[in-house]
DNA sequence: CCCTTATTGGACCGGTCGGTCCGTATGTTA
DNA sequence: TAACATACGGACCGACCGGTCCAATAAGGG
């Protein structure tokens, strides 16, 4: 993966000094804050604590970078969400958990950060083909573990049998990111809380 | 309001040879496309086919006139969905074909532009608090064409008189912005159109 | 302890960024 | 037609962009 990592198996020579995964994150952390465009590599050094040739010397380019970043947060969140699925008493409560935690965001930071992955599909909209493929993936994993929410729902009777999960899921990853547009437009907190009970009426 | 429009009642000396409405709109577009970091002022004159010095002249800098062009796309914005609604037969089928027009921006144009004002809320928020501004007066102005369809659809019984149509009108502005977003992440025309249906049943 | 291998800092690259400035062209007014 | 006020083209600015290169250095293995 990481062109150090590949030899990890022949060790010979000097070892990093920094820890690739680490910086990665904070990387992603800039370009989650800031966009792609408007993250400059001086930047990006900066808050990773590396010099310019360990950056190419690891990374590649800027550009590879984000695309590992990209990847990263989408497995990070498919992670986090599944674990909170599978922990939550119920489907509708999950789905209901997640809508209003953009609201517990849009309080806390100033501003939001939004999520990364439709962040980047409103910043390139297919203006590059290896990240709107990346968009695209991000999408449909998120809309899979709503889908695995809303057919639970399903079964325990909170959501309508006949209603198509897919469909819906598709629905909730659209509704999530409006949210999340409004708590960066600088909607309040309990008002994009009540836009989150909102959006989850039309799931009934 | 510009430079050169503030002196036309003196119109001493040469007069300008492109139309600065006309220059701004080009502008427009092309913010709309590439958001403000990924638009260089070169791209910028091409455009708009006006020279460096008379861009500084007539809108003072790229900042200056992208506030501009965030202004005048909102009131573009606002007086056509406005007029839709006065032409509309009801407030829930403006609504509806609002929603629903999404779905028709994503078939044609490759990639979809979305909304400026959001476009912009997701790229700058709240990094630079003049376009903040901007980007929580237009989601107001926004919202208040929809609350006037909102309770006009209240009041022909579409829509429960009882529920608080201010709260609805920010659902709809943040379900469309959903939408939005995910037609800039790729989905299909199809899907759109099923998810601003589902959107619809919020309102219900 | 040397030798191999890899990482490191930093100089350097051409290009582009947004922005300024000035000499000249061009129209209007008197 | 002369005087004037403005617009225009283009040279120029320092800063920064993402990216390359290389000499110095530091940790293994033998």
């Amino acid at each position: 993966m990481y062109r150090t990592v590949q030899n990890k198996h022949m060790s010979q020579g000097r070892p990093l000094e920094f820890d690739p995964l680490l910086a990665q994150q904070r990387a992603m952390e800039l370009f989650w804050c800031r966009g792609y465009e408007a993250t400059s590599l001086q930047a990006l050094l900066e808050a990773m604590d590396i010099s310019k040739s360990s950056f190419y010397q690891a990374f590649g380019s800027k550009h590879e970078l984000f695309e590992r970043c990209l990847a990263a947060f989408r497995e990070r969140q498919v992670e986090r969400m599944s674990a909170a699925l599978d922990k939550a008493p119920s489907g509708l409560t999950f789905l209901r958990d997640v809508l209003r935690s953009v609201a517990f965001e849009a309080q806390g930071e100033t501003p939001p950060k939004g999520c990364l992955i439709m962040n980047t599909a409103t910043e390139f909209s297919g203006r590059d083909a290896i990240v709107a493929k990346l968009v695209e993936e991000g999408t449909c994993q998120f809309a899979s573990v709503f889908q695995a929410a809303i057919e639970r729902a399903q079964a325990d009777g909170e959501i309508a049998i006949e209603k198509d999960a897919e469909i819906l899921s598709r629905y909730v990853v659209s509704a999530m990111s409006g949210l999340k547009t409004m708590a960066k437009a600088g909607l309040s907190a309990t008002t994009i809380e009540q836009l989150a009970d909102v959006s989850l009426n039309a799931l009934a």
